[in-house]
DNA sequence: AAAATAGTGTCTGTAAGACATTATCTA
DNA sequence: TAGATAATGTCTTACAGACACTATTTT
């Protein structure tokens, strides 16, 4: 039988009156001077600034890429970036990566695309002051080139070409940060139909077999990948048409499903 | 074949210089006056107060527990919070999550055991300021009781009798971080050898199992189980000792393995 | 026809679910 | 002895890997 959950006994002294520790497990009163150790008064607050970087992905010749802004001032001058913003004051974070990728792509990503990913905070990671930036990860199902003009610094390029040894300078941990998204989303396409919102619709069992493997680095068995993502309820739904092509058998074109959790997952060669 | 992340074409329009998009992508010189659009001086600084509060796991009484801290002072008087702390300059999460656990418990929890869940920061929040808290996660293989004498306002509750209808009123949006914590545990428990790391050394296959039956509220095959445990090498190694009982057949007790990824993973029943 | 891509069928191995049976202890 | 818990064995089913084969298009 299974626990569930209930009736524990009360245990440890049973003192609920303010103590010390009690008072550091959450901020004092801002306005107030000091109250007790730990307490801080309006001078030594430590003030961080938060940021977001989102680690944009999508398919670009088939590749697996991700969008990076050329810094254009120190520190990192001329280095790659993530396209992030400062978390402006009264502004949730989604908003605000909402916001840096619009300003990048001219493309609204949908709130429920931006998965949140991992926060970075070391003391040390930029010399001007501390900032926190809180990582997004978001699939996009097309590499809407940087908008034009003046915004003109960014670039899509693939993800191998960045995460390798000899690849681009990173500003900041920003290349632990795209590490980290691009390792959520393969993990994620174990489990969820988030691959379809990778690719265009109407979209081919090909296709969407070809984003698996882009994101996976790995070659899929056609039949087998085909077996399980149609015995799967709602992970795709047929259009009824077919794909002109230039060569070879028309596929069948299919548009997302309902969205889905794969049980078992799909499974991850290697 | 699979592709192999290679040679990106250049596109985009190929300008690097500085732009106000640029730069907002990343913070501003502090102590600079408003610097373009967007920039901010030292005044209208959006200045964050960053906390850290962490989700602690064990087993009591074979229920899976967490370490809940009562508020003395507003906001939520009363309303029962997460062990968590402001994080001082130039300090790390991870050492500000440290502090926070062992300022109640008296016990140093590894790095290493605590993993970073979600971030949580909306504007609204704590009615005080803008506070963004980092949540952490840590399973220990002891609900050790709360340090005596002053710092005497925690307690273990049983985490079925907090994430439910009528339970305990939680402080800020700590109900959330809690069940992302114990769902990120719940995951875990399915890829990992994390499940020993909540039961004492040595244990035997019956402690472990009953460790995931705790986490997931479910039942599990002791047999089915036992064979998935013991095909996997290095999950649990035998001491080749026995469990003295005061009823039934003595189990063989086991220590930690050298640590595990499960492919294909534990199935959670459901 | 050849080349190319889409789609089907089938065999096999692995591992999980279910559950009967045996082993070893205490009261 | 009964009762309790640990451990083993076995049957069956689900499903993934591998791969042969068929289908439909363009050149």
């Amino acid at each position: 039988m299974a626990k569930d959950r209930k009736k524990p006994k009360r245990q440890g002294s049973g003192r609920d009156s303010p103590t010390e520790a009690a008072e550091r497990s959450h901020v004092m009163p801002l306005a107030s001077g000091p109250d007790g150790p730990g307490g801080f008064g309006p001078d030594d607050r430590p003030g961080v600034i938060v940021t977001v970087d989102v680690v944009l992905l999508a398919l670009r010749n088939g590749e697996l890429s991700t969008l990076l802004v050329k810094r254009g001032r120190e520190p990192h001058q001329g280095a790659w970036a993530l396209p992030g913003t400062v978390v402006e004051s009264g502004e949730g974070l989604v908003p605000a990566a909402t916001r840096a990728v619009a300003g990048r792509t001219g493309v609204a990503v949908e709130p429920e695309r931006l998965e949140q990913l991992v926060t970075f905070a070391d003391p040390d990671r930029d010399p001007r002051a501390r900032v926190l930036s809180v990582g997004f990860v978001a699939v996009v199902e097309r590499a809407t080139p940087p908008a034009g003009g003046e915004v003109a610094s960014g670039r899509w390029w693939a993800v191998g070409d960045v995460l390798v040894e000899k690849g681009p300078t990173m500003a900041f941990d920003h290349r632990d940060i795209l590490g980290a998204g691009v390792e959520m989303v393969a993990e994620k396409f174990e489990r969820s139909d988030l691959a379809s919102g990778m690719i265009e619709e109407p979209f081919t069992l090909g296709d969407l077999r070809r984003a698996y493997e882009a994101v996976w680095g790995t070659s899929l068995e056609p039949a087998n990948f085909r077996r399980k993502i149609l015995a799967t309820p709602s992970f795709v739904e047929p259009t009824g048409l077919l794909r002109d092509v230039t060569t070879g058998r028309p596929a069948v074109l299919y548009r997302r499903g309902g969205g889905v959790r794969l049980h078992p997952p799909l499974a991850r060669p290697d």
